[in-house]
RNA sequence: GCAGGUAUGGCGAAAUUGGUAGACGCGCUAGACUUAGGAUCUAGUGGAGCAAUCCGUGCGGGUUCAAGUCCCUCUACCUGCACCA
């Protein structure tokens, strides 16, 4: 019908000559920052996923920027990791080449679908100039007290020969192999993230994130709030266990402690039956975290035989077990076991053939655990508790723990979930950590003013067999002198995981080419917070934590103007394929955005991701509605040919209602109904005998052009109706003029439509409910009928009621 | 197991937030124009019924003049997860 391609390539050389899209930092006019999640430049190429939500996006920046708007909608490429070394090495080429590649491909697809991101930002995470900053903030981060080393127990990839963190070791497989994950000690660098759980979690009041994304991070942060309680052993020594049912404690017969933990290594002497224990320690070492949080598999587990836990309440000796469900890292790594109020511990004292004593009345334990969430706020009542027997749950609670803490052995606390950030990889494709181990000095940081680290430029980046990162094998780079005494020394060869460079890449775009800091306090100022955050849903708990943690630091620092930098998160739903799965090449059921921008255009592509659904829902392929977009396309472009040369508006309402329909629409999210909106103008236009005027025509383009912006600017230019499109002012509208002087309005009897009458907007009640009463087809079923009572809601409804 | 989400025609979906359920689009049916059309245009299209009317938003209850929308119970599917003690 018509030929895109040219006109497409025409305006996108248009925009770019005219600088149109570059936001000006310090400009007079009001900032709107619009961010979309970077992607990982894959070799598959751009996504129609990655379109959906950079369309939607664009449709907003474009609108805000007719809005008078200083609009900064950039992009980048959040480029180091796994995958990208993985590829490389699959392909035999250098990362950094095939990154490159893959960077030109993507940039290549983003401008032919002609979005709006100001290009002189453009920067990658592997950019020198870029991940010097990604350096130094960790060398604040260590300077701080915030990064130190440890030897933690990693997931360990056997293939991959690198340590995931947990968050990408999910189900015990390694994310990016697929093999499973084995237990690992390693020495590793870790940022005290744990410290921010109370602010980050407060944090959340200063932001405006979807309820759900705010759900995840609470989630994530995982606060509980409970007691530590100090537990002795028979014949000395003692252990502590956090729980947050303390009212349960005269209950327990037994402990569980963690394999995986410190206390079972110092216990070990004392133990009579050291091979089993032993033995179930290795067990569980071999264990996937999958095989350990499989419910079913919760009960295995020995116990720890020769010495006997107290309960402090009474004195009781119960015997201590190890079970692989308690995890060595989470609390205090030790569990008190209460079989009648816990079903994890009910089924795991019936496999053991260990005692249960009920302490909560009001329901049968026989069967099953009687468990907090039924008995909490039922005024239920404790049984053999000495003393607190008889008080309610709630009562005990606070008077278990008073007495506890009272004698000094226990504490109230607060648990987090969230842990330390494990901030190491054995890669070669990351930011070098730009820290030197000298003999003398220990853990010396790197000069800032010899920043960046540079990545060594070799052909070897293949990982090592030991588990050392490829970096240890390039003696040059590794040896060093040690910035404070001279003596030898050697480099840091663990690299930062790819989660580093995206944590603040939004502070960058801010001042992209500052070379004296990492972005300047009066270009973040005057941004101010990100207005939109859009991204996937898959990355609401950890890449935005990571981020916000990251921001809270710098802020506690000095480094930014406030504390939270992103105002609002809004997460997109799937493209799914045309069955209805995740497209996957296995499935074969990926579609290529070029191929559609091929054939059919990009203004049609984008006009389709727009309204092919909920934009926040999952969304399934459909050829057919593409085509139908298309049409619709094609039905403007010959709406054209019906101008007639009048001006003005041939329908006040529509014209008034549509505007404000669409400015409603991108900004909260409901493109498809925008669409829709635009679609009706559209059949309204197509009914006039006379024609559209050349005002209604060029209305209908400019409310189009933020999701179609090519074939509306041609059309503008075409039919000589003014200015570009890009550079005039959104148009307003009149409130007035939103509604119809006359409207239909539904009469019920009894809840049941009988019948329309017409009335004028904001016709007085006694009016209306004699048009009403009077209705023919209304009079039908109200005839002979008592007449009880008549609802007028102005200009929506009325409810007869009769009997 | 936990957390979050979803459920409306043949399909993708709307619904002014308690007020005519199914806007808009796809598909389908009939017709027009055509040598032809998988192009375009016109009309129709939730189900049953000649009609009046009845039924209809995953299931079952409830509140209300009025429920897709609010409350309670249940079910199925999708996503995430670290058995969270």
């Amino acid at each position: 019908m018509y030929d895109h391609k040219q006109i497409e390539e025409k305006w996108q050389k248009y925009w770019e000559d005219n600088k149109t899209f570059k936001a000006i930092n310090g400009s007079d006019k009001k900032p709107y920052y619009i961010l979309v999640e970077f992607p990982y430049p894959s070799g598959a190429g751009l996504h129609v996923g990655h379109v959906r939500s950079y369309t939607a996006q664009d449709a907003l920046a474009r609108m805000k920027r007719m809005q008078g708007y200083n609009v900064l909608y950039p992009m980048g490429w959040d480029a180091f990791g796994a995958p990208a070394e993985q590829y490389a090495i699959k392909n035999h080429i250098h990362p950094k080449d095939a990154v490159k590649e893959n960077i030109k491909t993507f940039k290549g697809q983003m401008k032919t679908l002609g979005f709006s991101f100001d290009w002189d930002r453009e920067f990658s995470t592997t950019d020198p100039e870029y991940y010097k900053w990604t350096q130094w903030q960790f060398l604040q981060f260590y300077k701080h007290d915030m990064a130190y080393k440890a030897t933690v127990p990693v997931n360990w990839c056997p293939n991959c020969k690198t340590v995931l963190s947990n968050e990408d070791s999910a189900g015990g497989v390694c994310e990016r192999c697929g093999s499973t994950v084995i237990q690992k000690e390693k020495s590793q660098w870790m940022l005290r993230m744990s410290n921010y759980a109370e602010d980050l979690l407060k944090g959340l009041d200063d932001t405006h994130f979807a309820e759900k994304v705010k759900l995840g991070q609470i989630n994530w942060i995982g606060k509980s709030t409970g007691v530590e309680m100090d537990v002795e052993i028979s014949g000395g020594g003692k252990f502590s266990i956090f729980t947050t049912c303390i009212e349960t404690v005269y209950g327990i017969t037994f402990f569980v402690i963690a394999p995986d933990g410190k206390l079972i290594k110092e216990l070990l002497p004392r133990v009579t039956n050291k091979d089993e224990v032993l033995a179930y320690i290795e067990e569980t070492s071999k264990k996937s975290a999958m095989d350990r949080t499989e419910l079913n598999k919760g009960k295995s587990g020995c116990e720890v035989k020769g010495i006997k836990a107290i309960n402090p309440v009474n004195g009781k000796e119960v015997p201590i077990f190890l079970g692989d469900f308690v995890l060595g890292d989470y609390g205090t790594g030790a569990v008190m076991a209460v079989p009648t109020h816990d079903e994890r511990d009910f089924e795991y004292a019936k496999e053991h053939n260990l005692e249960m004593i009920q302490v909560i009345d009001g329901a049968d334990v026989k069967e099953h655990a009687f468990e907090k969430h039924d008995y909490l706020g039922k005024g239920c009542k404790l049984i053999n508790s000495e003393e607190f027997s008889g008080l309610t749950v709630e009562e005990a609670k606070e008077a278990i723990t008073d007495k506890l803490v009272s004698k000094g052995i226990a504490r109230r606390v607060n648990n987090y979930k969230m842990r330390d950030w494990i901030f190491s990889r054995q890669r070669f494709w990351g930011e070098p950590i730009p820290m030197i181990n000298c003999p003398k000095c220990g853990w010396v940081c790197m000069d800032e003013k010899d920043l960046p680290l540079l990545l060594p430029d070799v052909a070897e980046y293949e990982p090592t067999d030991n588990g050392e990162s490829p970096l240890a094998k390039i003696t040059d780079w590794v040896n060093c002198k040690c910035p404070k005494c001279g003596s030898d020394a050697k480099r840091e060869t663990d690299t930062m995981p790819n989660w580093a460079g995206s944590s603040w890449y939004f502070l960058r775009f801010m001042d992209a080419h500052n070379k004296d800091e990492f972005a300047s306090m009066d270009a973040m100022k005057y941004w101010g917070k990100v207005n939109w955050y859009n991204g996937g849903m898959e990355h609401t708990a950890r890449h935005l934590l990571y981020a916000r943690f990251w921001v809270q630091f710098l802020y506690n620092i000095g480094l930014v103007p406030n504390k939270e930098m992103i105002d609002v998160r809004v997460s997109h739903g799937m493209v799914l394929g045309s069955d209805n799965q995740k497209m996957s090449k296995s499935k074969g059921n990926v579609i290529n955005p070029d191929d559609i921008v091929n054939e059919y255009g990009a203004d049609t592509l984008r006009v389709y991701e727009m309204f092919m659904g909920d934009y926040q829902q999952d969304a399934p392929w459909s050829v057919e509605s593409l085509k139908g977009c298309k049409r619709f396309i094609d039905r403007i472009i010959r709406l054209g040919e019906k101008l007639n040369n009048a001006t003005g508006f041939t329908n006040e309402v529509l014209k008034n209602k549509t505007i404000k329909k669409i400015g409603e629409d991108l900004t909260t999210l409901k493109y498809n109904t925008a669409v829709a909106a635009l679609m009706i103008m559209l059949n309204e236009y197509e009914k006039y005998e006379n024609g559209v005027t050349s005002d209604e025509y060029r209305l209908l383009l400019q409310l189009l052009n933020p999701i179609a912006p090519h074939i509306t600017e041609e059309l503008n230019e075409k039919y000589n109706l003014g200015i570009a499109l890009c550079e005039s002012s959104w148009p307003e509208y009149d409130e007035a003029k939103i509604v119809e002087d006359t409207q239909k309005i539904a009469v019920q009897v009894n809840g049941k439509v009988r019948g329309t009458i017409e009335i004028t907007l904001d016709e007085d009640e006694t009016s209306i409910k004699e048009k009403a009463l009077n209705d023919e087809n209304v009079l039908r079923h109200t005839s002979g009928k008592e007449i009880i009572k008549v609802i007028v809601i102005k200009n929506k409804i009325v409810n007869i009621v009769v009997k």
